[in-house]
DNA sequence: AGCTTATGTCAGTGTTGTTGACATTCCAAG
DNA sequence: CTTGGAATGTCAACAACACTGACATAAGCT
């Protein structure tokens, strides 16, 4: 490690790519990329006074109608006082609705408004634009690739609620 | 758009990897590893009253001794005021050096001190870890992707940042 | 009845972004 | 040489959004 590199010790195998100058610059790209990522959804945002947070809600509540509280909680990773902060405005502005369970009457079941829902497909067209280019730049392979290494970066949990939302979509 | 897809329609070519569903899938990949990406550094800032700004202002004086304020700020995407506020902390603390330049004395060059080093060895060698494990687990290929997304996801500017810091390392 | 769960709220704090105002330094035009 | 503008960096105040801790309410469970 002293030398900086942490490559090809062991076998014969190739493992160039897990040097650290490599790593460094896989870590360097996540930095960079994401804040692409974010740009386009965060100009929108800024003009409606409502930040990432209010994205990412609308977000997950699109892609699980119905989703509680807890459970929303449980995806995005946050305090439910944070993200209480957050659906109340979503809620006062008329985008999101918030209906008690009828099975269970202590949790509340969220869903986006036609406003809501408006405003979501705003935000994501202008992800998925991007998202759309540089995937058709990179060509199918790279994009399986981008996949498989994101998928090894998340947190287990955080892979096993990702895993549970791809299966719910496709 | 209205079926929710954008994929196949103009060519023989296979586009399946760019339906909206598959784009979905991209963001919402995005989004958990990142949380999984600044997990472990930010678990060992939170014991150091550091956060986030710090460790990138700490990562990228690692990669380019004696940047100006300047420089930093256009790599960070950040203003002026925010930067500064975290190299004041770092300066205090005795973890980063700024010296007066010698050709224009309104220039800061900033370097990092024996302990400035050795935090962002802690820091670099836990984000690291994460980032050669996924690596190993994806294979080269994939990884190759992975950058290759990533870079066609950045902002112009900000990929010229990239692309100048790779070259400057390797 | 008593314990737990789900949700919401209030208060306080810290990090990190913002804008505005200002000091210092350099450089170039008059 | 002086003066005015541009570049660089610093200080102060404010906003967004995360956090913790404490507490309230309602509902489900044993």
């Amino acid at each position: 490690m002293a030398d900086g590199r942490t490559g090809p010790v062991h076998s014969g195998e190739n493992l160039l790519f897990l040097t650290d100058e490599q790593l460094r610059q896989g870590i360097e790209a996540m930095f960079f990329a994401y804040r692409g990522f974010t740009a386009d959804p965060d100009r929108i945002l800024a003009d409606l006074a409502y930040g990432r947070a209010h994205h990412r809600a609308v977000h997950f509540i699109k892609r699980a109608p119905g989703t509680t509280v807890n459970n929303l909680l449980s995806i995005l990773g946050v305090t439910k006082q944070s993200l209480n902060r957050v659906l109340r405005t979503l809620i006062e502005d008329g985008l999101v609705e918030s209906r008690v369970g009828k099975l269970d009457k202590r949790e509340r079941h969220l869903f986006l408004t036609a406003d809501g829902e408006a405003l979501e497909q705003k935000l994501s067209d202008a992800q998925r634009s991007r998202m759309r280019m540089a995937f058709r730049e990179a060509g199918p392979e790279s994009v399986a690739g981008f996949r498989k290494v994101l998928e090894a970066m998340m947190d287990p949990e955080m892979r096993y609620a990702y895993m549970r939302l791809k299966d719910t979509g496709s």
